[in-house]
DNA sequence: GCCGTTTTCGGCCCGACTGTTTTCAGTCG
């Protein structure tokens, strides 16, 4: 039995909570699905807590009772569960391969299961084309035809993985394997290293002097479920989460050459290869050679020019190195010929995050809490934009509320400064600044809580909205409210089938209200689950420009809206852009990562970047 | 199935929209 994982626990009470969904049971559903949330969001591993405190301490965690603590017991001491197995015993469908199927909610899942025996994707379209669901009571025409868009839609995004969800388990596999002791280098390359929004496996470069042991322990790791190669410079393995992992032994000298091989993309190899051909080089995974021989590792008579490290072997092509994130052959080659690349903004360099939501609606912290995590993490300014009130289901706020939540962000904000001034004399260490001066050595932010006590002077929590655009582009929110808040975001969350013309003008007119600051998630796409709301984002640039609205970088994993193309876009444009973590838990601050990713992607600069500024002139560059 | 300044039972974020109906169930956020 293979030790089970915190997101292990939690996908089975996802799915748990999904079938008893589909048979109509009351109120367990979302007992479950609360469960899989905390458990999901937890910073100790399960493990550690019940080896701790049994299943008492089970029973501590928030959402968990009895019944559920006695599962993940279960489950941790069995990797089984039989209340699991029973469920999809009664209910066979596979039902993760219909999440992107708008419309298509467990109910009728299940119906579909009952009345025509469908289980899967491929059953699904076999039914709509024989015209048998439109025969179902509560179907119709309009069902068949979004369930094959659906179908087309899932289809197209199959097999991919949201990089920010499964990120933690690829760091987990690095970090093991750069502790053997057999291994003298470790990076992660291809789309991971390149930061793309979505990946199909995961390259893992390694310097080794003793392969075997490495490539044992790497095909052994208990999440293996298959192991499809085995050899001493290449293994490969399929993972329960479903990605393939490769792993490469390089030599050192290669390794710069293997790193930037592997690394791709393969538009931008090709690119570096053709330079290299035409400078008489050959450039390969194994390194930058004089063209005479010419074999695969170089040839015999041919001499290696270049190839330990990626910066040397940019240079011998006359270019400056070009970070990961800008290798698609888009133009970077160009730049780096003449030394006009970008400044790309760092991943240590914001300040503040411009949208969370607290337990005022869906979030699951309170604003005190989400500031002490801000804190934590280096930020100097949060804002609070939690939903207004035609969200009905998370309680979005009305005016009255929103007037009292700005009475305790005022509170909070005076304590920040009395216990400032407390806790600096207390301990002086604690009056560092941002993360910016730290000397962190991971290019990543770790995002860890320690030490979240409020003491940071300069914090400032500020108060803001996320005020639903209404179908005809006016506010949720009188202007009289807007204009007392500090950051007035703004976001579509209904009537997403508008014509393309009518959403556009929707947008423009919310863009033209002088009261607001921020467009967020402007195409409200989520990825493999929604396509983007069909809107002229040439045009939305356009008014965004003119009215000095600022439009955000979502960086929820799933989100990433605006893409890289649009941001690129909003760069070359001068339209100015703000990163934001859509953070409804405190452990999703760590998400500004991937928007920060996605801003390098789309070659964005410090400059372009709102809450990468310091709180003051980054509340005057604001519409008055 | 969880939870409790509604505390051991009886509540459980709920309003709008869609496509299917002819008064509403299912889905979404």
């Amino acid at each position: 039995m293979t030790p089970i994982s915190n997101r292990e626990i939690a996908k089975i009470f996802y799915e748990i909570s999904g079938y008893l969904e589909m048979q109509g049971v009351a109120f367990k559903p979302r007992a479950y699905e609360k469960a899989a949330e905390v458990i999901q969001g937890l910073e100790q591993d399960i493990r550690m807590i019940y080896g701790k405190g049994g299943i008492k301490a089970l029973e501590q965690i928030p959402g968990v009772g009895v019944s559920i603590a006695e599962k993940i017991e279960e489950l941790l001491k069995t990797g089984r569960l039989k209340y699991y197995r029973d469920l999809r015993k009664k209910v066979p469908v596979d039902r993760c391969s219909f999440a992107g199927i708008e419309g298509l909610g467990p109910k009728s899942i299940f119906k579909l299961y009952k009345k025509l025996g469908i289980r899967d994707l491929n059953a699904l379209e076999k039914a709509v084309k024989a015209g048998q669901i439109r025969k179902l009571e509560g179907f119709g025409e309009k069902s068949e035809q979004n369930i094959l868009k659906g179908i087309e839609f899932v289809r197209k995004s199959g097999g991919r993985f949201v990089l920010g969800f499964i990120m933690p388990e690829i760091r987990e596999i690095e970090s093991r394997l750069e502790k053997l002791k057999e291994v003298q280098k470790i990076v992660v390359a291809g789309s991971v290293r390149r930061r793309k929004e979505t990946i199909g496996d995961c390259d893992i470069l390694i310097i080794s002097t003793k392969p075997e042991p490495v490539m044992d322990y790497f095909v052994a790791m208990p999440e293996v479920v298959r192991v499809t190669a085995h050899g001493e410079t290449k293994s490969a393995v399929k993972l329960k989460s479903g990605l393939d992992v490769d792993v490469r032994i390089v030599p050192e000298k290669s390794y710069g050459a293997a790193l930037n091989y592997f690394t791709g993309s393969k538009d931008h190899n090709v690119a570096l290869r053709e330079m290299a051909l035409k400078r008489g080089y050959k450039l390969n995974e194994y390194g930058l050679f004089s063209a005479k021989g010419g074999s695969a590792s170089g040839g015999k008579g041919s001499r290696q020019i270049a190839g330990k490290s990626e910066q040397e072997i940019y240079k011998a092509l006359g270019l400056d190195y070009i970070e990961p994130e800008m290798r698609e052959n888009t133009g970077e080659i160009e730049l780096a010929k003449n030394h006009k690349l970008p400044e790309l903004i760092n991943y240590k360099e914001l300040k503040g995050d411009l949208q969370t939501q607290s337990s005022w609606t869906d979030g699951a912290d309170s604003i005190e809490e989400l500031a002490e995590a801000a804190i934590a993490a280096g930020l100097e300014y949060i804002a609070i934009t939690d939903h207004t009130k035609r969200l009905a289901m998370t309680g979005g706020l009305d005016e009255k509320r929103i007037i009292e939540q700005g009475k305790e962000i005022d509170g909070l904000n005076s304590k920040l400064q009395k216990t400032c001034l407390a806790g600096r004399q207390a301990n002086p260490k604690f009056s560092a600044k941002g993360r910016s001066d730290s000397e962190e050595s991971s290019d990543s932010m770790s995002g860890s809580a320690s030490g979240g006590k409020i003491q940071n002077s300069k914090f400032k929590i500020l108060k803001g909205t996320e005020c639903d655009i209404l179908k005809d582009g006016s506010l949720d929110l009188p202007d009289k409210i807007l204009e007392k808040l500090d950051i007035v975001g703004v976001s579509v969350h209904s009537h997403f089938n508008l014509s393309r013309r009518d959403q556009t003008e929707r947008l423009k007119r919310a863009m033209e209200n002088p009261n607001v600051d921020i467009l967020f998630h402007p195409t409200g796409r989520i990825i493999n689950r929604r396509e983007p709301y069909d809107v002229d984002i040439d045009e939305i640039i356009k008014v965004a420009k003119r009215t000095g609205t600022v439009l955000e970088i979502d960086a929820y994993p799933d989100r990433l809206d605006l893409k890289d193309e649009h941001v690129k876009k909003c760069v070359e444009a001068g339209v100015k852009l703000s990163i934001d973590s859509d953070a409804h838990s405190i452990t999703h601050l760590p998400y500004l990562e991937y928007g920060l990713a996605q801003a390098r992607r789309g070659w964005a600069t410090r400059k372009d970047i709102i809450n990468a500024w310091p709180l003051e002139k980054m509340l005057k560059f604001l519409k008055k």
